[in-house]
This record gives structure tokens, sequence and C-alpha cells, in this order.
DNA sequence: CCTCTTCGGGAAAGCGCTTCCCCAGTCTAG
DNA sequence: CTAGACTGGGGAAGCGCTTTCCCGAAGAGG
């Protein structure tokens, strides 16, 4: 009908004519169905001429003939972020393995985004969706997620998330919380007394998570409230304005908490252009044990977690068959104890 | 025929009866054709039962029909790598921007894996393909790539390298060579004599122009040739594998040119670990200027080049109708001089 | 008042595959 | 030797769209 392409591309068709054989056949060989053999010679026959005329699959066509793709979409909040290309990284290698090919989407941290890219991703029909940012702490775009995730598997897809369990769904926790409480802890063992923490935007749930988590870790150990809390967007230069504004606050605390190590990072550069050194003058603890990171100086008090295998874990578990209730699968971060946070006196 | 699928998604059939025109209708409601107008009112209501019913449109479908996707393909050696995510971070701002979805598939350095890629995307019917990575030095390979884009733009579909022109294809050139001389240059009026070179795999054109290149440089403001020339993992790890090589051999450099900063901050961790300090020691520079390895201490000597502009200047270019000749763009790096070479004296 | 355009709705033809269904040819068994 | 059971090839349906083509209705022109 219409065909504005210039294309004189080769089709299965081709192929088959080419080959002296059926379409049907020339399907069947090249794909192996599974209730009909094809004669060797054909076969043969077939493969020789597909390879011959560099025949490659029209891939839209097999998904409309099946009815799934061979794609995994995942959707991130940046992936600029280490954090985020680290599970992409795991996603990639997990997909690989299945050959599968994965699409990514970026949301900027914007609900919205997230869900018109989930839509998007369901007109793609894609074999799963992984979510992989934080959720949001807006119970009307969780239901929004919720209703299109329900369309999703409608379709016949499937899908996964990271970090909270807050829908029936796969999903990969991240124990944020009492990860960052660990950590708490363990500080005050070393010494610690005025703590501050430098986190996120309160409506990220792993900013919040981490936050009070870490709070709830103070308490539990009897040390005190922090004495200062500074909220900063979640990249490395909220971390250094975060930092400035606590060092600016009269009575300075003797270890910041970063909610996530990008933000550290920034922490400790504003402090040196402060004049200031750490961990003498601050110490500076971060979450996340971004691997790109590992070689700052002084080297970084962290929560390890193992982002590339998260990525890897979401696949396999988006790959199983649907079970009656959603799987869980709960990860707690390895409290890593550096130079940047040494034990006092 | 089969669907085996348990979907009872609804389609644009749906809406249209449910909507009360036909198919033809429904479809130019939606999508707006060209040719024909669709009365308001009619329009109207096939958008809100759209809306009503969460259609979504099958993009494979529509890909079918039309011939071509809203996907572009981005292949890279390592996604994990900084410089590669920092490209695909650009490449998804452009997509973006035209309302595209990219495809993102990681070579592991394979020139075999490389070729495979193209070819999937192809299957695709990928809008254009973007190769990331850096050629490798392997006639052959670059053969089977030359035939296996001719394909794929006989088949409609467009393509467009990053880093080196080697093809008749649409190209970003990084200056590596030239950015690497300029970097050479201002080292050696900093006072700096005795030079080794940390490189990657010569297979990698990337690591071999910018090695070279820094050789030239040398050799062109009439300093004498590097002391030492390790070749090493184009990684963090070979970065310091390699240092602890150079710093083995009796005579040691004043200063270390490593071909990326990945490979540069290794080794300045693997200096540290020898009890050596940067700058005192040995100073270290490196190539790229990845944005999470700013804050290293002391802040890394390097050649900046504009990352997230290459990936936005990739898509521009090969979503741009096709020339009769193919365009260069072509990017030269800037040299930033910052404590990890101060000056000597 | 009739013919010539223009407008826009709907039927139907593909797009390139997979798989169902029919069928001829072979085997095996009675 | 013939009926029943297998094999495996090929025709054709159908996946969900877009767009061409046909056509009736409405408006313009004489």
């Amino acid at each position: 009908m219409m065909r504005s392409q210039s294309s004189d591309n080769v089709t299965l068709k081709d192929v088959a004519n080419a080959a002296g054989v059926s379409l049907a056949t020339a399907s069947r060989a090249i794909n192996g169905s599974p209730d009909r053999q094809v004669r060797p010679d054909l076969r043969m026959r077939v493969l020789e001429t597909a390879a011959r005329l560099h025949y490659q699959p029209n891939a839209q066509a097999q998904a409309m003939a099946r009815g799934w793709t061979d794609v995994i979409g995942l959707v991130v909040h940046d992936i600029a972020d280490p954090y985020f290309s680290s599970i992409l990284s795991g996603v990639m290698q997990g997909a690989e393995s299945h050959g599968l090919l994965v699409t990514v989407a970026s949301t900027g941290r914007s609900a919205t985004k997230e869900l018109q890219h989930v839509a998007s991703f369901r007109g793609q029909r894609a074999r799963a969706v992984i979510l992989a940012g934080s959720r949001f702490d807006d119970s009307e775009a969780i239901e929004g997620l919720h209703a299109e995730i329900a369309q999703l598997e409608r379709a016949g897809g499937r899908a996964a998330f990271l970090s909270q369990h807050l829908l029936p769904i796969d999903t990969v926790v991240v124990e944020n919380r009492a990860s960052a409480q660990s950590l708490a802890r363990q500080l005050v063992e070393l010494g610690y007394k005025r703590f501050a923490v430098l986190a996120g935007p309160d409506r990220l749930m792993t900013s919040k998570d981490r936050a009070e988590g870490f709070m709830d870790g103070l308490l539990a150990v009897g040390a005190g409230p922090p004495v200062a809390v500074a909220k900063a967007d979640f990249s490395r230069d909220g971390g250094y304005d975060g930092m400035v504004e606590i060092l600016a606050s009269p009575d300075r605390p003797d270890l910041v908490f970063a909610v996530n190590d990008v933000m550290a990072v920034g922490a400790m550069a504003a402090t040196r252009d402060q004049g200031l050194t750490v961990p003498q003058d601050v110490a500076v603890a971060g979450f996340d044990d971004i691997v790109t990171l590992r070689d700052v100086t002084p080297p970084l008090t962290t929560v390890r977690l193992p982002l590339v295998d998260l990525g890897r874990y979401l696949v396999e578990m988006v790959l199983q068959p649907r079970e009656d209730a959603p799987r869980v699968r709960r990860v707690r971060g390895e409290v890593i104890i550096r130079e940047s946070t040494p034990p006092i006196r």
C-alpha cells in the first residue's frame, strides 16, 4: 500500500523462493518449529540461502506473529548517575544471557514521566519492564502506576520493582532503612556523637528511608538526634550545597551522613573548599559504594549495595513464570567502614 | 491462529467499535493522518474512548505498517564505564526530544559482538544505530561492519559512528591524537621531562590514538620519548596494574599519562599503595574528564570531552536526512591542568 | 436545476512473519 | 494387500496497524 521507504530489504519470502521451498518451511528451518521437523537437506539449503542473502528476520513481524518481543524495558531516574548505570549493567548482563535486548528510559525523577514510560513499554509489547527508580512518596502516583501495570499484565507483560515493595508485584527490596540503621550504630560505636544528615528530596522514598533509618539507628543506641538535617538535590552538586548549609550552622557536627555516595563526594568537596579537612574536622559517610568512587580520598565509609547483581536479580525474577503471590527478594547493604570515618580518639 | 498469551488486550478495533466508527477513522483520529481530516466530533469521541479503554497502540504493528520504528540502537563497549554512560545519557536526551526510545547493547570490546548487535538492530528495524565504541584496529572487522551497515541502509536505516572516521558514514570524530598532543605540549611546558604512557590494548584505536598522539606531542616540542609504555586493560584495575609495572622499572618517570581517567585513577591508587604520593613523587594525567571523577584528590589533569553533548550530536546527525557525502563533525578535547600535574620547580 | 469538485467515512489490501490445517507420501500392522 | 498412523511440505489465516481506493454527500459553478 504505501512503503515510502526505499527498502528493497530481503524477506523470508525471498529466502524461501531462492531456496525453492515454501514460506512455512523456510520459517521452520530458520527457527526450528516445535511441532514439525524439517528434512535436513532442506534445512541446510534454507540456512545457506539465508546466510548468503544476509537475511535478518524482521523482529517487528515476528513480534506480531508471536505476540511478544525480545525486549526488556528498564526505567531509571537518571542514567548518568552511576547508581543506575550499574544497575543497567546488571540488567544488560541478565538480558544478554537470555538473548534479550534492553531499552532504557529515564524519568528525570518525575512520576508522570515514569508512568508514560511504562505505558510506552506496554505499547512496545516489552517482554518485561523493570522499574529501577525509587518510588515516590505520592499515593496518587502509586495508584496510577498500579493501574498501568495491571494493563501491562493483562496484555501478557511482566513487571518488577526495585527498592520499595508497595504494590503486589515482584520486587527486589533494598533494605535501606535497616542498613542505614546499622551504619548509624557502627558510627556511634566509633565514638561519633554529633551527627548531621544530608538528605535528598523527601518525595523520593529511598532518600527518606535512608535518612530516617539512620536517625532511628541513632536513637536506638541512645545517641541524640542529628544536630542538622539538610535536604538537597540527589546529586553531587546537591551534596555540595547541602554541606555548605550544614557547615554554616553554628554548631558543627562531627559526622555527616549523606544518603548516597554521590552526595557524599559533593559534601567532601564542599568541606575542602571551606578550608576544612575530612575526617579531622568532619567525618563523612555515604551509601551505595559506587565503584567509580572507591578511589576518592579519604576512602568513603559507606553501605555497599550489590548494584550490578540487583540488575541481574531483577531480570531473573521478571523472567520467571508468574506465581500466585508476588515474589520479594530482600537485599541488605553491607556497612563498610573506611578512612573517612576513623574511630574517634 | 495461535495467540498463546492470555492477552485480552485492547486494540484499535475495540476502540473503533466502542466509538462507533471504522478502524480507518479511529486510526486517523488518533494519529492525525496527513491526507484526511476527521470530523471534530468523531475525533473527540474516538480520543475519549481510547483514553477510557487505556488504549495503547501496538508499536510492533505500527512499525510493520509504517515500515519504521521509533527506536534508536546504541552500541557501546561497556555501559558500566562512565565514558559510555555519559554518552548514553546524551543519546537519551536527544532521543527523548524526538519522541524516540533507545535500546542499548554492549560488546564487551569484542568486534564480533559489535557486528552481531548491529545485525540485531537491523532486525529490529531501528530507525538509526549509533556505534559509540571505539573502532578496532582490524581491517577485517571494519570490512564486516561496512557490509552490515550497507545492508542496514538498504533497509532504510541510518548509522553513525563516534570516534574514528573509517567508513563513509556520518561520524563524530574525537580528535584524540591532536588533543593528546596538546596535552603533551602543555605538560612539557610545565617542566616535566621523563614521561611514561599507560595505554590500553593496541587494538582499540582510541587508546592507540591517544598514546601515539601524546608521544608525537613530546617529540614535537623536543622532549625525549617516553621512558616507559605499559599496556593494560582499559579499566581502573588495568590502570592500577599498569602503574605497578611502571613504578617497578628502574628509572621512574616524573609524569604518567594514562589514556583515560578511569585508568588514571587506578594509577593514582597504585601509586598510593606503593607508598608514593601524587604529584610529589609522580604526576598523573588522564583523558576524558569524567564527571564522577572530578572530585578525586589530587584533582586530575585531563582532556575534557563533552561526552553528553557527543551523544546529542550523534542523535541529531543520524536523524538528519541522508546527504550525498557522509557528514563529519570534529570535536577537540580541551586540556585541563589541575593539581595532579603542578608546574615543576 | 444539473454537473463538477471537494470532503471525509469505510472496506480492504498489505506489512513480514508464525502456525494451523489439509494433504500426499511412507510405514506399520492386521 | 489394504486400512490406520505418522511424517513433513505447503497454502492460507491472522497478528494490529496504516493507507489506498472507492463512494456517497455536500458545496460550488454555470
